[in-house]
DNA sequence: CTTTTCTCCTGTATGC
DNA sequence: TGCATACAGGAGAAAA
């Protein structure tokens, strides 16, 4: 989604000159903020593109800027003479003038770096990311094997993002609730028709976050955590502590794993006998 | 090498 | 009312 909106909006562009407010927004880049400013200016942005949480803008299709939003980033499509957000961290001009491109982060939990492209198109820091379950490389069949390997708790692999990319806390824990699964069962002991069944599930929730939430870029404006409408109507175990399971109406649980909150309901998905490591 | 924990940040919500 | 603390989240460094 935020990647469509850049690929319609600043494909092509040149860019005359980036701002940067700061270092942090850099940190990712080795060589510093203004040694990210000073590279980029002059550059063709040349395609948009996505590997779970990455995205990154091709230029001149050597190099990549990378962009992870974090939790709160937000990409805009402004007018140059728009105020300036309090938490804009880059303002990019481009030679063609408006609209101008400006990252907005809150919890600087993200941010940007220049990384060299590989020849599969996947820029070097991001070679480490898996394929997240709607890129064609994605090999299901591949991460059940991988996992049922894995003697750590289910959840903690479908956060794994070296293992399967793109799922967070949230769809984990909604994938979990599908399969009826609790998220603290090994891996390996579970069959694989069940990691199937939860990775299936998975796919279903980021499908239909994808298609429910999130605001149109033509807006010019991108909320990419917040997807407030399938927030509100479609989840069933996030979030809901206290609440009556949709499924049998037990009241949702709420515990503590891998320093996160994690949902789950009592009955559909009872913890695992063994205590597994935490 | 593999797996797990800790830390970065700040607005909002809750607690005393 | 007001201050203090908890909490949320992804990912990489550090530790085990």
């Amino acid at each position: 989604m935020v990647r469509r909106g850049l690929a319609d909006h600043v494909i092509g562009r040149e860019i005359a000159r980036v701002h940067l407010a700061g270092v942090r927004v850099a940190r990712r880049h080795v060589a510093g903020s203004q040694d990210l400013a000073d590279r980029l200016a002059g550059l063709t942005i040349t395609a948009a593109s996505r590997r779970g949480k990455y995205l990154w803008l091709a230029l001149d299709g050597e190099e990549a800027l990378i962009i992870h939003l974090g939790m709160s980033g937000q990409m805009l499509v402004e007018p140059e003479q728009a105020p300036v957000e309090k938490h804009c961290h880059a303002r990019f001009d481009f030679t063609d003038g408006d609209p101008q491109l400006r990252f907005i982060d809150q919890r600087t939990f993200g941010g940007l770096a220049l990384s060299p492209l590989g020849t599969d198109g996947i820029p070097e820091a991001v070679a480490h990311i898996a394929p997240d379950p709607f890129e064609p490389a994605y090999d299901q069949a591949a991460v059940v094997r991988r996992m049922k390997q894995r003697e750590s708790a289910v959840k903690r692999a479908l956060l794994d993002q070296s293992l399967v990319s793109g799922i967070g806390n949230i769809y984990a824990d909604e994938a979990l609730w599908r399969a009826r699964v609790h998220g603290e069962r090994l891996c390996s002991g579970l069959s694989k028709p069940v990691l199937h069944r939860v990775l299936d599930h998975a796919r279903e929730v980021m499908a239909e976050a994808l298609s429910q939430g999130g605001t149109s870029f033509d807006a010019l404006y991108v909320n990419v955590n917040g997807a407030s409408g399938y927030f509100e109507r479609s989840l069933h175990a996030y979030g809901r502590a206290g609440t009556p399971c949709d499924r049998c109406g037990a009241p949702i649980r709420r515990e503590h794993f891998m320093n996160r909150s994690s949902f789950s309901c009592p009955v559909c998905q009872p913890r695992p006998r063994q205590r597994s490591t935490t």
